[in-house]
DNA sequence: ATAATAAAAGTCAATATTAGTCAAAGATAA
DNA sequence: TTATCTTTGACTAATATTGACTTTTATTAT
């Protein structure tokens, strides 16, 4: 039922790969013929799903031999993690990449499943309800840096 | 005998499914074109009849494999009273109201130091950072009560 | 060595596929 | 009658898919 789309199934094979190793190369074509898919199609999985706000460092090599590779980071083992964040942030964020950065620092054990979640509830779009789009992202932005500004000053 | 109009059995059918299972994922449009109504109604219906104060969460995305999930939860003990706190605080609440709420319910140990700590963050003036005392109220009220919804149940 | 060719991956915009919002019109109940 | 609830549909927003074109890098031929 759930995860009708590709993307999602694609996503979801190269997380089940990262489960075991530190990292997955991976050659676009060949991904994107496994799945019936143009290759662009790779790309935007990548885009959307293995950013850094989603804790993945992604780099690449055109030409023969090319390659895709990405690579799960350990925001915790980075001494400055909240400072990277606050600056990715910035002064707008949406919810898809609020969840993301959210969930990061639930994996990364800064954050329990509790707090995650107050978290998300506290800037998600219904519970914040403002008409104008951009009032709403900078609003979230500064709901999420208050609190990781809260965090470090904590620790 | 009561009127059964097409919201009212839209909503039977949904419950009947999730009398079995925990959740129900459906497709806005087929499930509108089951009933012969349009698409919205369906917006309608869960707006309707599955809020949170129902027991009931409800996720969507849009797009290709797009849909509606509708998950029945389970109340905490302490549901009634977070509903009357909600009942209390209505559509705007100041900073120091806020930080009473909060305290009392870390006393009651229905939030942890650190949740009570997030969320006093969170609906801070600094943070929210709007100029007009009525508009930060009322977004304070918003993230508040969104936050207690959440608490009404576990997830 | 250099130039031409091949073999990758990247970008971007068009199109497709969903769900969400909102307000007007219609129906029902108090 | 009037207030509330339901139904409808036009418009909006989010997400996914596709393909033409570009850029980078490696390999091969001269």
């Amino acid at each position: 039922m759930q995860s009708q789309n590709i993307s999602d199934i694609i996503e979801k094979y190269l997380k089940s790969i990262l489960a075991d190793s530190e990292h997955v190369e991976i050659r676009r074509s060949e991904i994107a013929e496994l799945f019936n898919v143009v290759p662009s199609q790779i790309n935007y999985v990548i885009k959307t799903r293995f950013t850094i706000q989603n804790g993945y460092l992604v780099e690449s090599k055109r030409g023969g031999g090319g390659y895709i590779r990405i690579e799960k980071v350990n925001l915790v083992d980075d001494a400055d993690v909240l400072d990277t964040l606050i600056q990715v942030i910035g002064d707008s964020i949406t919810q898809r990449d609020a969840y993301a950065v959210v969930q990061s620092l639930y994996e990364d054990e800064v954050l329990s499943h509790r707090e995650a979640q107050l978290i998300l509830v506290a800037t998600d779009h219904n519970t914040l309800g403002v008409t104008d789009r951009d009032v709403e992202s900078s609003l979230r932005a500064r709901i999420i840096i208050g609190i990781l500004n809260h965090l470090r000053y904590e620790s």
